[in-house]
DNA sequence: CGGCTATTTAGAATTATTCTAAGTATTGAC
DNA sequence: GTCAATACTTAGAATAATTCTAAATAGCCG
């Protein structure tokens, strides 16, 4: 067995699943390898039909089952950026999400450095925070002219 | 009839709406009335269940239409914090939103006055930019110990 | 192996939002 | 002021996104 191979469970996968109360399992194993395939911050369902190449079987309600336990396994997030479907990125590096108003491609945007300093009143505790930036996209400001 | 009387046409949202094409409407107005009532971060039907009160036979219909056209002109931000409905906010100073994952309150958080400085690819442009926050609250932080 | 529990599956149910068609109100032209 | 054009409201249907349910399956630990 080669040792790119994308079937065999990643050993950070396998871990951070059962570090965080899961099983592994062939199916979040597709899961987790269709988000790393393309990184353009897919939905619930586009993931589903990623996900059937290859795992014709696997059904939508275990896509969602797969997501949300990647995603309380600190290996992807969740990006609610407008009204409509979810999507997932398994960046979990800190940045920023660019949502192109025009075509509706997310990119990921680096922060500067120090950019998250947001003066909390006192008590607040904070876990995560999610920078959403709309506009248009380079792609489509050219085309417009 | 008194300077506050909020059933008269506030001169801005009267004014707001027609400059980006809407009609000025009593739906309208209570719709608007009601975002700046409690500023709590309003779901499309709790501004519903809100607005029938002094006017019983509005419609969900409306008050996404309603909702549109306030968001359009200006007047009120939609937020997505998470999955599940969007909420509705008029404040249109720039600031953040703390949503506390515990009680599920959403907070206004004013912006450190540098804060906004996304380093963007060459050729992106940027509307606007949403920073929402998720952690706990003071309230629930006190009561968790 | 055998029992326990997590997971998967298909499909039903629920929730949030948008669409549709008919009626009503408002506007601008005359 | 009347008329036509258009915007708006309404109830309810339709759609989209997600969650729930119950039964079957699979992995884990003794």
């Amino acid at each position: 067995m080669s040792a790119g191979d994308s079937h065999t469970a990643s050993p950070d996968l396998n871990e951070r699943l059962e570090v965080s109360g899961f099983r592994f399992t062939p199916q979040r194993q597709r899961v987790y390898d269709v988000l790393h395939e393309k990184r353009d911050h897919p939905t619930a369902e586009e993931v589903f039909i990623r996900a059937k190449h290859g795992m014709p079987d696997i059904s939508m309600a275990t896509v969602y089952n797969c997501l949300d336990a990647l995603v309380k396994s600190g290996l992807a997030r969740q990006v609610t950026l407008e009204r409509g479907a979810t999507r997932f990125c398994p960046n979990m590096a800190e940045h920023a999400h660019f949502h192109c108003d025009t075509c509706g491609r997310v990119f990921d945007v680096a922060l500067a450095p120090d950019s998250t300093l947001l003066p909390l009143p006192k008590g607040f505790k904070i876990n995560r925070c999610d920078i959403a930036a709309h506009g248009i996209c380079a792609d489509c400001a050219r085309k417009a002219k």
